[in-house]
DNA sequence: AGGATGGGTGGGAGCGCTCCCACAGCGATG
DNA sequence: CATCGCTGTGGGAGCGCTCCCACCCATCCT
């Protein structure tokens, strides 16, 4: 087997390659292709010409291991509590980080964490410096990602913070403000005994969402009856379990704010069990404003937050942070709204 | 400011400094880290020890360089038609090649294609063969997409295929026998007058299970009535404007396939607008049983095809291929299965 | 006219790794 | 006892790029 009968791919042109075509220096070639102005016009156009004749594309690799930049950044979301699919709140943070990381020449990594040695494969990878940002979404309490992310002055945004005195740069929305709205809807509609399943309150929002519920209680001058407030972890299963558990306690309950539509799709399905009707006897408020919302039956009045929004924002800070790695943070809280159908 | 003021993020190791330290030559190093056999237990040792006490890490981009492999792949989902988050089964597939490739040493990458524009620059990026493979789901009769992969001679795996005479490897679900499966368990129960929301039919799987309807009728000896076949485009929307065309056409109707269950939501909407009863007076019946499936109401009975295997799936085939890039490609079929619930 | 300025340019050095060749050491063989 | 493998091993070469310095040649000032 002869030499010549591997038929070799046709060799990628090099950066030297164009520099003979154009008939010019290395330098010159590397300066247009990363768009410094410091070329003439002639020696742009020979070299955009050779270019475009010997279809050159830089190597990347090549370039990385010079300047140390990966053009990459990691999109983490832990799947420990909810499944990618069941929870359309990822996919909208995806959407709207992919659709800003297009316009700017970074690729998106995406990252599922499931388990521990997920994790640590992960560290081992953020510590390798194979990207060069870090979207981390979906915080517990005592999360240790967000710690390697210091401790390796990687820049980094979060989806949500861990606590109010967060010192990551992080996106949230307003999940007290729109849990107050929410529950302030149930009682402006005479609803008096206002029960909420949380979500796990290791995460802010969570905790977050039930101190909103709390504080419009209080506002009305509504006594504040734990018997009222069940735990869930975000899932279907976990409204469903909470709701159960709500109904067992506190009978009489006219209402229900679920920290999730997912959980809301859960509550639903338990009081529908119970022989209770949604809205008439038991009014119920998720939280996402999801694509779950408008699936139930009925359409659930949902709070609303700009998932996607949110995304594209946790990548403009990161950028930001990229480009000037002085530590200075930024930290942004988005609007809710309150997104009424026919549930409360 | 002097030179030592900035202080120096501590460099990380090289395979130099991991060589001195162990007192072995950058050769044994490198034998050691990518795990060749033909090292002396003692070298080795010696060589792990100096990996720990340094911390190394392997630098990729040099080693990319050198080896011309990035281990990463790309799975790319065209967003033209559906939102990442109106259709579970993007991120049920996103979940199983994840989760595939945690065990390889992979890295995902994800990119999104929404428009021409970032067409062209997912078809650089490839031309730049910055990664070792690519995943491609929700293919079209005439996306450019797989006739680029195969130019470039990089691997890739489909999931669904442009025809039956598909020449790349793909995964793929029965979507004839599912939808055949679906319209017998219809025609069973005695529904007479069965129509059909298609999805967009440059998609073989649509075209699939269109095929699947007919089939399943004329078995059944049921004349052909193109009146009952509406085209959709798998979007909620379309479900709905495609069940209102049926309804105006053969009002007689009495039950529905629809190929997908995003469109079988749809329909349930227009079927309750127009003041018909599901399942009573009109039968649906959906396909994925994805989420959504679970939350309409009534509940959607649908076929299931076991998206999560077919991304795991998917990226088996890609390693396969990755491995040895002889041009043997696998096609493979996964079966489909019909849940029962509510709707019909 | 001569010197100073500065935009534009070429190319050496070197990033950290793998590949591969040459060679050392050792037991088995003729 | 010379010869022949083997297995392990060290280290040169080189992957394709950016960085940076030295240098060239107009242009400008004095």
């Amino acid at each position: 087997m002869s030499r010549a009968a591997e038929q070799e791919p046709a060799a990628r042109p090099t950066l030297e390659a164009v520099a003979a075509r154009a008939g010019v220096g290395r330098g010159t070639v590397s300066r247009v292709v990363n768009g410094s102005p410091k070329v003439s016009a002639k020696a742009r156009a020979a070299v955009e010409q050779a270019i475009a004749e010997l279809g050159y594309v830089p190597n990347q690799a090549a370039r990385s291991l010079v300047t140390s930049r990966t053009d990459a950044v990691a999109l983490v979301i832990p799947e420990s509590v909810a499944k990618l699919s069941s929870e359309p709140y990822f996919s909208d943070i995806i959407t709207g980080v992919s659709a800003e990381l297009a316009d700017s020449d970074l690729q998106l990594l995406l990252v599922l964490v499931r388990d521990e040695r997920e994790r640590e494969r992960l560290a081992r990878y953020l510590t390798a410096r194979r990207v060069d940002g870090v979207l981390l979404v979906s915080v517990h309490e005592d999360d240790p990602l967000p710690e390697l992310l210091e401790r390796l002055e990687l820049p980094a945004v979060l989806g949500g913070r861990r606590s109010a005195q967060e010192p990551l740069s992080y996106v949230h929305a307003d999940n007290a403000g729109g849990a107050r709205a929410a529950v302030r809807h149930l009682l402006a509609r005479g609803r008096t005994a206002v029960g909420t399943v949380t979500g796990p309150l290791d995460m802010e929002g969570a905790a977050a969402r039930l101190a909103g519920y709390r504080q419009a209680l209080a506002e009305a001058g509504v006594p504040a009856d734990e018997g009222l407030v069940a735990h869930g972890d975000f899932t279907e299963r976990g409204g469903r379990d909470g709701m159960r558990e709500l109904l067992a306690r506190r009978p009489g309950l006219d209402a229900v704010f679920c920290a999730s539509d997912l959980m809301a799709a859960g509550a639903l399905r338990a009081l529908r069990e119970a022989g209770r009707r949604v809205p008439q006897d038991v009014a119920v408020i998720g939280f996402d404003d999801s694509v779950v919302a408008r699936h139930t039956d009925p359409p659930l009045t949902s709070v609303r937050q700009p998932t996607e929004e949110m995304g594209r924002l946790m990548v403009q800070l990161l950028l930001e942070e990229i480009a000037r790695p002085g530590r200075f943070r930024r930290q942004t809280v988005l609007p809710t709204e309150l997104v009424v159908r026919e549930s409360a």
